[in-house]
DNA sequence: ACCTGAACACCGTTCAAGT
DNA sequence: ACCTGAACACCGTTCAAGT
């Protein structure tokens, strides 16, 4: 019966839709969101918004460019919010960690298929340039903030590729585990308060003994 | 058990297979490393095994019961490998939280997919009893290791859920990225000398100041 | 430029039937 | 018990054609 187009709706648009692009990512992450990647169909997804199935290909070469995509404003939210978190908090190594800890770890649960996606993504050797860069800006976060540190004697010396890899390490580990719902329910907020003083003994320089 | 059985067409395998559901699973790990997951079809298992397409479903309800097999047998040589990585080992926290590192680490990135896997399958509300068996069987390997060392007065107290998950969200943040190729070249075994050393830091007791 | 509709090859799952 | 072969509904991708 479909036959007529766009019927449903008095305020639709013309027969294309006007922003299929934005469209598919959004509706393609709420079925992320809702039945997981498993249940991610092109075909669905213009069923859903009303065009014909091969519509989506006018905008994204294949599935997994739509993936790509998908992952892509991941990151980039991802990085909004860590940036966010350094807006208006102290400026010590202390607080800052604890608000991007905080930050890093609410992103996760709160988008934790999207999440996966974006390792998936990023493990995929035919990864896009937009995505190098995106994933950049994040990590940079962790080393200005550790630079940072260094600078004022709260952080132990030594190159980035120890001291602030090693940091990211326990972030990403704690969010990950949390995103996979590995902690026992109480132990999720009040487990960040021993993983923020972790990383803060962790870092710390040494004591004169 | 009977392994051999007669012939049925004229060089390959009996017209059943002997021991389909070890061979499914066994060749639908070489796929998964050297194809990725996107590409695992249970057709073409079937086609390489020389069965019919319906024959898999002899041995598994469907795809996922597949995966979710394949994972289980990761978790499980995973904790086969941590296990043994405790063995002949000195009896100090250091010691043992070197090795165990070093072990958790190593097995990631010889099965980074099998590890996706196995972790985007734990995220499933439907897990299996055994799952949740075989994940409990290296989680408890952290445990005894942090227990011990709190004893013996190198691991500061608290309960478990602060100390030991902490030092395991470590371990699984570092094993992860990893697994996804995001560690720089050169940091990749070096690097872990770092990570050991943060984790005794940070498990450390306070010292009297 | 943007989308449709038909076509193709492939897939997961089910099921009566064979041995 | 274990597997086959046909059938069904669905999928991703491509492409000539419409507007």
């Amino acid at each position: 019966m479909a036959v007529t187009l766009a019927p449903m709706h008095s305020r639709d648009r013309r027969y294309h839709h006007g922003d299929l692009r934005a469209a598919l990512l959004s509706r393609a992450e709420q079925t992320l969101r809702e039945k997981g990647p498993a249940a991610l169909s092109l075909r669905e997804l213009a069923r859903d918004l009303g065009v014909s199935h091969a519509a989506p290909s006018r905008h994204f070469k294949d599935k997994q460019a739509l993936l790509d995509a998908l992952a892509l404003t991941g990151f980039e939210r991802m990085a909004d919010v860590l940036e966010a978190s350094q807006e208006s908090v102290e400026e010590t190594f202390a607080a800052r960690i604890d608000a991007v800890v905080r930050a890093y770890v609410g992103f996760a649960q709160e988008n934790a298929v999207l999440l996966d996606l974006m390792y998936s993504v990023k493990h995929d050797p035919t990864a896009s340039e937009d995505l190098v860069v995106a994933v950049g800006r994040w990590s940079e976060i962790v080393e200005l903030l550790v630079e940072e540190g260094q600078r004022s004697g709260e952080v132990r010396e030594g190159p980035m590729e120890r001291v602030g890899l090693t940091v990211f390490a326990v972030l990403h580990g704690y969010a990950d585990l949390a995103a996979a719902g590995m902690l026992p329910p109480e132990v999720t907020e009040h487990g960040l308060d021993e993983v923020i003083a972790f990383i803060l003994r962790g870092s710390a320089p040494d004591r004169p003994s």
